[in-house]
DNA sequence: AACAAGGCTGCAACCGCTTACAATTCTTGC
DNA sequence: GCAAGAATTGTAAGCGGTTGCAGCCTTGTT
């Protein structure tokens, strides 16, 4: 029993609705040049004989796969995985399929703009990982169409933030407190070499100097987009000398790591060291972060419908789409104890 | 430009090399019966014109797809993205794809016991979904194996922690502390009715049982494992004219929601209200919760080599594997403030 | 009534790889 | 030195769709 039955063919249907097998084909995929009756005698087959046609046979005779694939630095973060719930939803919604990998190694990322992926999938969605003019060059003359989340580029759409105005949100919320030291934590050297921390530290950057202030490097801290990040940045600020009264950082992620080195340290947020992140990621709330919202799971379905448009239409101008952003005032940031001028 | 050139074929290797593709197809895939000589002077034509396979051609004509789906109620979850981290770093290293669903309807559910999915993948992981006896035999007649995480089967493998071991460890860690008087946050209706939270109920019971204590269901409040949920569930139980002095939470994002709506009613933990969860969540350290630690990683990476295990060796019984536990102590239970007996 | 133009269908050639089975070449035992 | 058996390699038939091209039927024209 349960014998590995030879499955149902697009033969199968063909003899049961008395046509040849091209014109199921065409039928069953609403090509024109069907007459309506003979359309609806297929499909009633194939519904009848439960057809699947297979993925792999058309995907060989036509040279799609139907299939886009998914690049991240990293499957364990927040972020990333939001973000997917969003191509998921789209991409499943419009009958493709969703091919996941982490990028994190060099052959990882070897096999993604060069000969094994390129063969799996008909499009690629990266998140936060900024591909080189050769890799780009590779993946567009394998045909294979790009969308980008989080980092910019010019050759293929993008969906991102304004990651400077995000960072000006946040730093302008701060000075409007009251507080004139404000640290930064979370921009770095990104192992992927992407830019959104760069334009966030540049919005942190001019809102100090529009303000007159003098940026003091010391300041800045790097960090990865982690709580494991977050606490080692504050910990590193908030022994200075003269520490800073507030700190922004970079991710929600990297804001519970900051509170967490503040309490560690036996100080309060925020009474002693304000704390304001960048996501509103789902604890956020929970703790009462104050945060720059961003809806991450739109990055997903909007990075996803512009790559089913690209399918659609190879034609098609890249685009650059900018995810709204909002403050979210919570409970972690208030007027600093003493102020500083 | 950029003229989306014909990739190199296993044709292209057999001229190179001086063989037919056949003998390619063996030496390249380390079948036996290639003399030694000619499978180097093939690795290296393949090697030097830069031959990937394709896989669609691979796929149709061996019926073999090296792509094991995996599905899970939703994306959004911090424990299904840990389990699918693990997943992905064990399938990618063998060189297997990763294709990812998120079974929220009935429809997505049906796809994935039926026709479509079986013809993508050579493997199924399920995580917190249970499947009908229908639904086995239809994945199994249809030759994909299937590996589950979180809910038991007799019919395939699983991997898994013992979950009435893991509520006995919270309420008897809370028990020891002097509280007699615990909540249950989480059992419930799950739509993927799968028995992780029955089977955790019924640890909870046991440990009162055992202290001679009666079992009050007014005690116990359904609750899906969320943030939301565990707000919910812990709002009704304080609300209680004999509240509880300790809750149980199913899940450590349960358990954030409970200690919101704790702190929401100005209480305090764990003062005037322990809570214990379960997962040890990233953000478990943060802010100091007591749980019940698994290593979700492992769940998925112990998924994914039992189904490759399954691949090489069809005939290997199914196992169920269940994963180590341990109580991390941290600061969310003390004893209660009034000991009552 | 003859003819051109479409509208529908079927034919058949792939797509690139796997794998029975046949063919050829080596080894070995005697 | 020769036949049998083992080790290699080649031949060719699929796998299940897609699609360019040709052929057959209707219709509408003149």
């Amino acid at each position: 029993m349960t014998s590995v039955g030879r499955s149902v063919t697009i033969q199968d249907v063909a003899n049961d609705s008395g046509v040849s097998v091209a014109t199921v084909s065409r039928a069953l995929r609403g090509l024109p040049n069907v007459a309506p009756s003979t359309r609806e005698r297929v499909q009633e087959s194939a519904e009848r004989l439960d057809y699947h046609p297979d993925p792999a046979a058309a995907r060989l005779a036509s040279g799609r796969s139907r299939t886009v694939a998914m690049a991240v630095p990293s499957l364990d973060s927040w972020y990333f995985t939001q973000v997917m719930a969003g191509v998921e939803a789209v991409l499943t919604a419009a009958g493709y399929d969703l091919l996941v990998f982490a990028i994190d190694s060099d052959s990882a990322r070897r096999r993604m703009t060069q000969g094994p992926l390129v063969k799996r999938a008909d499009g690629l969605i990266i998140v936060n990982i900024k591909l080189s003019a050769d890799e780009s060059a590779a993946l567009a003359s394998a045909g294979v169409k790009v969308v980008s989340v989080g980092a910019a580029s010019d050759s293929f759409s993008s969906v991102r933030v304004d990651d400077e105005r995000v960072a000006e949100l946040a730093v302008e919320h701060l000075m409007s407190l009251g507080h004139r030291r404000i640290g930064l934590a979370g921009h770095g050297d990104d192992p992927m070499k992407f830019d959104v921390p760069l334009d966030r530290r540049s919005g942190y950057r001019n809102v100090l100097e529009r303000a007159g202030l003098t940026v003091d490097e010391e300041l800045e801290r790097g960090a990865g987009f982690s709580v494991a990040g977050g606490s080692e940045a504050a910990a590193h600020l908030l022994d200075l000398d003269d520490p800073p009264t507030a700190i922004f950082a970079m991710s929600d992620e990297t804001a519970f790591g900051v509170m967490r080195a503040v309490w560690d340290r036996g100080l309060r947020v925020p009474e002693d060291v304000s704390v304001v992140g960048v996501d509103d990621h789902e604890f956020s709330a929970v703790v009462g972060l104050t945060t720059i919202r961003q809806d991450v799971t739109e990055h997903g379905s909007v990075a996803a419908r512009l790559l089913l448009d690209r399918f659609v239409d190879p034609a098609i101008e890249a685009t650059k789409y900018a995810v709204p952003i909002a403050l979210i005032e919570r409970k972690t940031t208030s007027a600093p104890a003493v102020i500083r001028h």
